[in-house]
DNA sequence: GTTAGCACTCAGGTTGTTCGAGTGCTAAAT
DNA sequence: ATTTAGCACTCGAACAACCTGAGTGCTAAC
C-alpha cells in the first residue's frame, strides 16, 4: 500500500505531466506549494513509486513519467473534481437551447461540442435504429422496375432504399400489401419486424396477395435495416495537434485505427455500462491505441440507455475535466430526449 | 520556345522525380536510356531550362525539381498516356457491375474506387438535389406537434426532415393540403418548388384549407432543399503516407484546407468544366494546396452534367495514371447512370 | 555543338564537446 | 529513524567541426 506521502507525490506528478508535458523531476516538484520536503527526500519516494510501476523513466537519467498503471491508480483514486467554466456551460447549454428535432442531428451537434471543448477527438454511438419502432411504411414506385421504400420510426428517423420489383407485382398488389403492413406492424421494433411478419403476417398476405412468393421476398430486402449504430466523429484531427503526435507514424498509425472503424466500433461496445468508463493505453487492446486513452458515458432517454458519448485522446489527457465535460453533455443530452420523447 | 531537345530533358527529369521524389541531377539522367549525350550537355540544357522557369533547384549544387511552371507545361504538352493494368480495370469494372440503385452509394463507392486505386484522396461532387424532380411529398405525423416531411425525388433520393405542426393545423387539413401539393407538384424540380406554390398553388391552398396561413409556413420549412451538392470524400488519410506530407505543418494545414469543407468545396465548383480539368500548386489558390494538385473529371447521364470527381495528391502526382482512372471512372459512372435512368 | 575535366558548393551524416537536468548514494543533521 | 545536503555520475540535446558525395558551372579541348 503506498503512504500518503507517495500518493501525493504520484498525484502531483501525473497533474504536472498532463500540464506540461515534460517528465517531471524532484527539483521541479520540490518547488510545488504543496510539497513541503527536500528534493532529496522525493528521489526516495519516486525511486519506489517506480519499483511499484507507477511511474517510469524515459532514459536512465530523465525525469519520471507516469506508467499505465500509474494513470489507472489516478483516474481510480486521485481525481480531483473540477467545475466547468461559466463559458464552458454556456457553450453546452447553447446548443441544447435550440429546438433540434432529429435525435442524428442532435447527436451530431453533440460530437461536435464536446471535440471542441476537449480539443481531443469525439465519438458518439448513435442508438440503435432497430430498436425504433416503425410509425410507417411506405413504398414509392419510381418506374417499372423500382420503387423506393420508407420506414418511418417512432423517433422521427427516416431509413429509405431503393428496390426492385419483380415484374410478376403490380401496383395495386403493392399497394394492397403496404396497407396490411402497417396495420399489423406500426409499434413493432425495427429489429422484430422480419420474424413477425413470417410469423404473423404471412397468412394474411397470402390470402390477399397474388404473387405471395416474389413479394415477401421484396420485403425481406426492404427489412434489412443496419444492425449497427452509426458511429459520428468530430474533431478527427485535433489529435494532429497533440504533441505527443508530433511523431508521423504514430499519427498513421492512429489514423488507420479510426478509419477502420469496424475494430474501433467493437471497442466502444465494450463501454456499455452507465456512468463513466476509462480504458487507458494498452487496456484498449487495439493497436494504434498504445497512446491514447478512452473515456465515455452513455446518453438514456428516461432510464432506458440510448448511446455512448466518447473522447478519445492522448494517455497524458486531462482526465478531470474531460469527466466532467463528459457527464455534463451525456445529462443535458438525456435530459432533452427524455423531455422530447416523454410527451408524445 | 523549348528545342526538342530540352522538351525531352524536361520529360525525363519530370517523370523521374514523380517516380522517386528525389531531386535529379544530370548524372542521374545520362543513365536513362533515351538520353544519347553527356552530363555536361545535360546540364547545359538544365541551366537554361531553369532560366525559363521549368526547373528549380532545392539548394544552390542539388539536383533539379519540376517548378509550378514545368509541371504545367507537362500536363499540357508531354504527358504520355497510360494504358491501365487489367487488374486496375477488372476492379473498376466490378464496381459498376453490381446493381446498385442508390445514387449516393454509387458515388460513394465511386469515390472509395478512385483513392483506392491511386492511394491519393478523392472527392465526388454528388449530383445537386435541387435539380431532381418530385415525385411525392409525404408528411407522416409522429405526434400532436411534429412530424416528419419526406420528399421522394425521381432518381430515388430522400430528403426527410422533422418538422412542428402548427396547433392549428388538424390532421384531415395536412392531408388534404399533402394530396393537392402531389397533384400540382410531382415532376417540380425541387429548386422551383417553393416558386411554384406561391405562384400556383397557393390560389389552390387558400380555397380548399383553414389555416392557409400557418400552413404555408410550415410547407416552407419542409421545402428548404440543401442548395449545395454533397462531397463525398475517400482515402482522406492517403495523404499521410505521402513523403511530401512528411512534416507535421504540412500535414496539419492540408487537413485544416481539407476540414473546411467550405473554401474546397468553392474551389472543386471552378472545375465545372467538362473533360480532364487540372490545377496545380498555387494555381488552386487555397492556402493548405500550395504542394498539392487537383485533377477533375465530369460524370453526366446522357449529354446532362451531374457532377464532378476528383483527385487530390502532390504536386509530385502520377498525372498520367490519374488521368486514365478517372476518365474510366467517370466514364463508367455516366455510362451506368444514363443506362438507369434512360430506361424510366 | 559536344564533352571531359576541374574547382566549387552544399546537405547530410558522423564525431566530439559542452551544458543542464536529472539521478542514486552516502554521510551528516534533525 | 527520517530527512536532507552534497557529490559523482549519466544521459539527451544542442552545437560545432569535419567529411563525403552528389551535384553544379565554367573552361578548354575535341
Amino acid at each position: 500500500m503506498l503512504t500518503d506521502r507517495q500518493l501525493l507525490i504520484l498525484q502531483v506528478i501525473i497533474d504536472d505531466f498532463i500540464r506540461y508535458g515534460q517528465p517531471v523531476g524532484s527539483r521541479t516538484l520540490a518547488k510545488k506549494e504543496k510539497i513541503t520536503f527536500s528534493s532529496a527526500t522525493i528521489r526516495n519516494e519516486m525511486a519506489d513509486l517506480e519499483e511499484l510501476g507507477y511511474i517510469e523513466k524515459t532514459h536512465i537519467s530523465s525525469g519520471r513519467v507516469p506508467s499505465e498503471k500509474g494513470y489507472r491508480y489516478y483516474v481510480d483514486h486521485l481525481l480531483s473534481p473540477q467545475r466547468l467554466t461559466q463559458e464552458d456551460m454556456n457553450k453546452i447549454k447553447s446548443i441544447f437551447a435550440e429546438r433540434i428535432y432529429e435525435l442524428e442531428k442532435l447527436v451530431q451537434k453533440s460530437a461536435q461540442i464536446l471535440s471542441d471543448l476537449t480539443s481531443y477527438t469525439s465519438i458518439v454511438l448513435g442508438p440503435a435504429v432497430k430498436e425504433n419502432k416503425l410509425k410507417r411504411l411506405q413504398i414509392i414506385p419510381l418506374n417499372k422496375e423500382t420503387a423506393v421504400a420508407i420506414i418511418v420510426t417512432d423517433t422521427g428517423h427516416v431509413e429509405n432504399r431503393v428496390i426492385t420489383i419483380p415484374a410478376a407485382v403490380n401496383a395495386s398488389d403493392l399497394e394492397k400489401m403496404v396497407n396490411i403492413l402497417n396495420e399489423r406492424l406500426v409499434g413493432v421494433p425495427l429489429i422484430d419486424l422480419k420474424d413477425k411478419i413470417y410469423k404473423e403476417v404471412a397468412n394474411v398476405l397470402r390470402m390477399h396477395i397474388y404473387s405471395y412468393d416474389s413479394m415477401l421476398k421484396t420485403i425481406g430486402e426492404t427489412l434489412d435495416i443496419p444492425q449497427e449504430e452509426k458511429m459520428f466523429f468530430a474533431g478527427k484531427t485535433n489529435m494532429l495537434s497533440q504533441p505527443e503526435f508530433s511523431d508521423i507514424q504514430k499519427i498513421r498509425s492512429l489514423m488507420a485505427m479510426i478509419e477502420q472503424e469496424k475494430d474501433f466500433y467493437r471497442l466502444l461496445r465494450k463501454h456499455r455500462q452507465k456512468g463513466i468508463q476509462i480504458t487507458i493505453g494498452r487496456e484498449n487492446q487495439l493497436s494504434g491505441m498504445e497512446n491514447c486513452s478512452l473515456i465515455t458515458a452513455t446518453y438514456s432517454i428516461g432510464e432506458e440507455p440510448l448511446g455512448t458519448i466518447a473522447v478519445l485522446g492522448p494517455t497524458r489527457m486531462e482526465y478531470s475535466r474531460v469527466i466532467t465535460i463528459l457527464n455534463r453533455v451525456a445529462s443535458d443530452l438525456s435530459t432533452v430526449l427524455t423531455d422530447w420523447y416523454q410527451n408524445d
